[in-house]
RNA sequence: CGGGGAGUAGCGCAGCCUGGUAGCGCGCUUGGUUCGGGACCAAGAGGCCGGGAGUUCAAAUCUCCUCUCCCCGACCA
């Protein structure tokens, strides 16, 4: 390709709308722009780059013996309303109707239609295991997309779904996925992480997420620093200290004592003017759920995880309850609820059961209890697993000391069961002839937001370094200075030798200064850089510098092609 | 949805408080000089000052309404 013929609007400037350095370093170097918020064209480069990626997903798709396929993106309501996803999604869903009054959304994931697929033509075990797969835009309207086409309502991703007669095929064909999955990430480059992750909306058994790690990663990853333990943080389990059953010494107990703390809200702000721990302070939430309103306590230095208090209510439906419906339960403004004399259930994490005389609310404004106890002054309903996992909290495989990570999720798998075949009503008949459902498992991919973690994971000042793999191109030729003719025709010359080789290459062949083709050049990040200098071509020589480790070359300008092409092996193969 | 910020040339911004000629840097066009790390000189093109309504002799500037974008939070493959 050259330069002077190509779409390639670098930027000098930062964009003022871009905060993470993939974002502004893809719109710095022409491979993305905005359209509205969320929603992005990708620019020649980015789109090669993008390619890149597919291409790879392609190859280990098809060495995992996956299928290509390409379903639609507008899905009618009906096929959503059959496994009540069309409820259940909310907001992120977008809906539309057509010119009929009929509703239908734009697809964010295709479980249902890969569903109805499987419904219609698989008939027998012998068509099994199967796994489909597609490389299609998809729409989630998020609530609030950011950080360019990392976190974008319209997106790029590959989904692909597998179907098995039982779970233990299923097993199998999950285990090809997470192996193809490992693979295509180390291809691409990238320096990742495999981690236990929770199913969300998507539903099913269990899931891994594919972690880039990142700075600027949204997940955060918690991994034992002894053994092979790692999950995402809204999954992550952890050891409970062995002090687990609560002290029933009675004698222990010090009298109940209220105290005025005027304005005093929060854990912080009650804690300092009582001049007390968080750790001796218990956080009394109210929920609503459909089942009707609950307490729920924590340590003052704990936080809910919503997602087990879910499971444990057996209920989708949950939501801090309101400042009225705090008040109406507490008889006191939100700040200063506490379990004593509520009229509702009260579950209690498992870690409150050995606290002694500790400091609540006292559903009263301005008003907290000192040296509360259980049993003497109020009752729990249930002891539970209610909280997030902590900085500090121990592995939940060896007890071991854990650390946090942030990582942005490339890729996530999930086990499904027949969650979806069993409302669909995919069913197949076995060997006895006996209808059974399909087991499915679905995976995912997010190709945008692989390349921009690629880019968020290998910068300098300078711009992007791009791997080897998914470089949108693999060689710059950079002529310094197009007007004297033994550097144009050499640079000709080696870009038509390069091109008939196969060789991914750009020529900047524009009348620019040699400074702003630099700048360029180092900006866009492609991997190895062909320099033709004056000097150097009157000696017969080129200059090859590498763009991660700034490594220069000066070789024969014969052997710079082969020279070459053995870097980019090198390089695509690790 | 709550809180905060911003919409002025393609990009980055000033001007607004205190109403009166729309400006700077980069980019773009033309000519010339330059040519191994974002060159220089000269001449140019480019604006419904996000949109609407109002106040005023007069609005980028003041008032009200509205749309859009960004950040923080809630939420979320």
């Amino acid at each position: 390709m050259r330069y002077s013929k190509y779409l390639l609007p670098t930027l000098k400037e930062i964009p003022s709308e871009a905060e993470v350095p993939s974002h502004q370093l893809m719109l710095r170097a022409g491979m993305i722009r905005k359209l509205t918020s969320g929603i992005y064209s990708y620019l020649p480069l980015g789109l090669r780059s993008i390619r890149k990626v597919e291409g790879i997903i392609r190859e280990e798709m098809n060495r995992a013996g996956a299928i290509e396929v390409l379903l639609p993106i507008v899905l009618p309501a009906e096929l959503w309303q059959e496994t009540h996803r069309w409820e259940e999604y909310g907001k992120e869903l977008l809906r539309f109707k057509d010119r009929h009054n009929r509703d239908y959304c734009m697809g964010p994931t295709q479980e249902e239609v890969i569903t109805d697929i499987a419904r219609r033509e698989i008939r027998s075990y012998r068509q099994m295991p199967i796994n489909l797969f597609q490389i299609q835009t998809k729409f989630r309207d998020e609530i609030r997309p950011r950080f360019g086409v990392m976190r974008a309502r319209e997106f790029i991703m590959k989904d692909g779904y597998s179907f098995d007669v039982d779970e233990k095929n299923a097993d199998e064909s999950y285990q090809k996925m997470y192996d193809a999955y490992s693979r295509v990430f180390a291809r691409c480059g990238l320096k990742f992480k495999v981690v236990e992750a929770e199913s969300g909306l998507i539903g099913g058994h269990f899931s891994h997420e594919f972690m880039v790690l990142a700075e600027t990663g949204e997940e955060i990853i918690v991994s034992c620093t002894h053994c092979s333990y790692a999950a995402n943080i809204e999954k992550a389990e952890f050891k409970r200290s062995d002090r687990t059953s609560r002290s029933e010494d009675p004698n222990l107990f010090k009298p109940l004592q209220k105290v005025r703390t005027p304005n005093q809200r929060t854990v912080e702000e009650v804690t300092q003017f009582l001049s007390v721990s968080p750790k001796e302070l218990v956080k009394t939430l109210i929920f609503e759920t459909d089942k009707g309103p609950i307490a729920a306590l924590v340590r003052g230095d704990h936080e809910i995880n919503e997602k087990k208090l879910k499971a444990i209510l057996g209920t989708e439906n949950l939501q801090l309850a309101s400042e009225e419906t705090v008040e109406e339960i507490t008889h006191a403004p939100k700040g200063f609820a506490g379990p004593l004399g509520l009229s509702i259930p009260v579950l209690a994490d498992l870690d409150i059961q050995s606290m002694v005389n500790f400091v609540t609310g006292g559903n009263q404004k301005d008003a907290h209890l000192l040296h509360v106890n259980i049993g003497r002054d109020f009752h729990i309903s249930q002891f539970v697993d209610l909280r997030k996992f902590t900085q500090g909290d121990r592995c939940p495989l060896c007890g071991g000391e854990t650390r946090w990570d942030k990582g942005i999720e490339v890729g996530h798998i999930f086990k499904l069961g027949t969650k979806y075949s069993k409302a669909m009503g995919a069913a197949y008949l076995d060997e006895q002839g006996k209808e059974r459902i399909i087991v499915m498992g679905t995976y995912g991919i997010g190709v945008g937001r692989t390349v921009a973690a690629a880019i968020e994971q290998s910068y300098d000042e300078h711009g992007i370094i791009f791997p080897m793999p998914i470089a949108p191109f693999q060689v710059l030729i950079l002529p310094v200075n197009m007007k004297i003719d033994l550097i144009r025709e050499t640079a000709e010359e080696l870009y038509r030798i390069l091109l008939d080789e196969g060789v991914e290459v750009l020529l900047d062949d524009r009348e620019e200064t040699p400074g702003v083709k630099f700048k360029d050049a180092d900006l866009i990040g492609i991997p190895l850089k062909l320099t033709l200098g004056e000097r150097n071509l009157n000696k017969g020589l080129v200059e090859i510098k590498k763009r991660r480790t700034g490594e220069v070359l000066l070789i024969k300008k014969e052997e710079a092609v082969s020279g070459i092409r053995e870097m980019i092996r090198m390089e695509i193969e690790g």
